[in-house]
DNA sequence: GCGTGCATCCAAAGCGCTTTGGAAATTCCG
DNA sequence: CGGAATTTCCAAAGCGCTTTGGATGCACGC
């Protein structure tokens, strides 16, 4: 069923079931009443495609997994942050594109979704420090909000952030104040802007406590379970070995929590570990007491609050761009005590 | 820039240019070369929504995803075969759209896709026993291909599962082979399909081997760290504890493994675990020799191929469904060995 | 020189909706 | 009671593409 014989249907013309379906006011409500009844009983739903052609909004937002040969950023944390963005798209008759783009691609990617009219905004995953694609947006004139931040870009755009440095910086502190000086970082990739983020914290941190920051303890790497892992098994080997572990996830954590139980050191009591929790809902940080002390935030409310501020920009181009710092939690769990005295 | 405009700079009819840009042969070669020119210089793409509506062909393929208020289909077993499936879509030019449905909306989520037009097929995720999205997408007409699949629907879909059910029951045989007469089963939903697949091997392997089944050794819930970790705690308090795991996701193995941890029971000598291992890219079963013995699939590898059976049968309805059954790899890890001899 | 066949091109209709710019009918009010 | 204001409706254009059904010109063979 079309608007065109659902018009025929009624005896009314193809414009008039147009504005009563859409709900405008030049229309009467007896009529209105009659639209609607025989919209549903032909189960007419207006195709999308007219619809978009004739009005020029796709009613898509999309997604863009930027895919380098050997990193993914289809992540665990990328699976929460999407169901968040979802419900906030749902509610509002949005729908959501995902499109995986090899590394180098994207210029002309969003070139594409600019000119094809498929999205009528983005929202930037993963950026780097100097990231090129927020000049690029904004000069295609395709709105958008970035999850994190790009440091070396100049403001004018939109982002929502988990204040990374102070989350790190608190937590290093946190450790100095329990008398840990050995405090390894096993961060993600650094040119990611939230790791670098990170790493300012921690040394900002260590800096503060006149710790002199010690390069063979920080770590950078994609965040996975055999990372946390691997690097612990390094560290532990050093001559001198840290006794505190600070992790970019807690899939990095968990590995870092396989490599002590290897061997003889015990986590809370030897060794103190804080990580970054992003409050996934299949890998919670235990039930009751936290598994681990971390600095928390849901990553799955910043992917409804970042959907939230795209479409209100796409609503209204003329809006300033929105910016929000997200504080973390810092929650006490059972992997950190006070660092062991020197036998 | 859109066609007419083109043509209109090139004095050629809108459809020459047409023509020209798609490949037909009624267009001479010098032609199609100058229009070729002109749309590369003018950074000429053609509008999707134009292009769909001419067509009928959305040039998307739906993801629908269940979001029930307590379980989440958006799992780290999710994003890497939309990641699997995505890879197919660049390749071949489709797009893929994502939708969040809360349970009960289903019905009318796919009566709206089909009628709006807004994709030309989707793919089905975790399909419970007795499936009602089967029969209703038959009915509307909306191609479809389920990943895993649905036991009490009748045939005539499509559908790629991996075999769940031997997976399991040559686990558990191996276990059984080991020495292994307490072993407990730790399962994901057993309203899932594959789950209760699982448990049918499991129950098999064991019946075969004249071992009586304990329910008390059976867990069904949503697989997380936490649930493993839970589980494995109760099992272990019973009266007669199991000496064998059995885990369907590497999530939970890891709970497993923290839980015995907690203990002084080592996993590999006095306890031994198998779970099932989905290769996912951030959660690899160890470097090296694997950390779990595991029956391993990768549902990366699943998503791509789901993904070309759907855009397969699109392209050619004719087509009789396809069915695709993958057996999975029983990779030797370090947490099994020979049941501990009784004290 | 004329019908045939082929290679190129094009005008116009159509996809299913929104929106503009009235027209017709009704109400209001001095 | 007549003109203005208001309400309710609609014809037609337009969104940017594809596709149908020719039209045109040219070489070819007889």
């Amino acid at each position: 069923m079309n608007l065109r014989r659902l018009a025929e249907t009624l005896n009314l013309s193809q414009t008039t079931v147009s504005r009563a379906l859409n709900g405008y006011s030049d229309v009467s409500e007896a009529t209105r009443l009659r639209v609607q009844k025989a919209a549903t009983l032909h189960n007419y739903r207006p195709s999308m495609r007219a619809k978009s052609l004739a009005t020029g909004r796709a009613m898509t937002i999309g997604h863009i997994i930027p895919v380098t040969s050997r990193h993914e950023m289809v992540n665990p944390v990328f699976g929460d942050f999407i169901a968040g963005a979802g419900e906030t798209y749902s509610a509002q008759g949005y729908d959501m594109l995902l499109k995986l783009v090899p590394d180098g691609d994207e210029e002309r990617v969003y070139r594409d979704l600019k000119s094809r009219g498929t999205v009528d905004g983005i929202i930037i995953h993963g950026p780097r420090m100097d990231d090129s694609r927020i000049p690029l947006l904004k000069e295609i004139g395709l709105p958008f909000v970035v999850h994190g931040r790009a440091s070396d870009v100049e403001d004018g755009y939109s982002w929502l952030d988990v204040n990374n440095k102070s989350a790190f910086e608190r937590a290093t502190k946190f450790l100095i104040d329990l008398g840990h000086t050995r405090i390894a970082l096993i961060n993600g990739l650094e040119n990611m802007d939230f790791a670098h983020r990170r790493r300012n914290g921690y040394v900002h941190a260590l800096s503060d406590a006149q710790i002199t920051i010690d390069p063979t303890l920080m770590r950078s790497e994609e965040m996975t379970e055999v990372y946390g892992y691997r690097s612990t098994q390094e560290l532990l080997a050093l001559p001198a070995p840290p006794t505190a572990f600070l992790t970019s996830s807690m899939m990095v954590a968990i590995g870092v929590r396989r490599a002590l139980e290897d061997t003889a050191l015990k986590m809370g009591r030897d060794v103190s570990v804080i990580t970054h929790d992003d409050d996934l809902s299949y890998l919670k940080n235990g039930e009751g007491v936290p598994i681990f002390t971390a600095t928390r935030s849901s990553v799955r409310d910043a992917g409804r609050e970042c959907a939230d501020m795209l479409l209100k920009r796409i609503k209204d181009p003329t809006l300033p761009p929105f910016t929000r710092l997200l504080e973390v939690d810092l929650t006490l769990g059972r992997s950190t005590g006070p660092a062991p005295i020197k036998g």
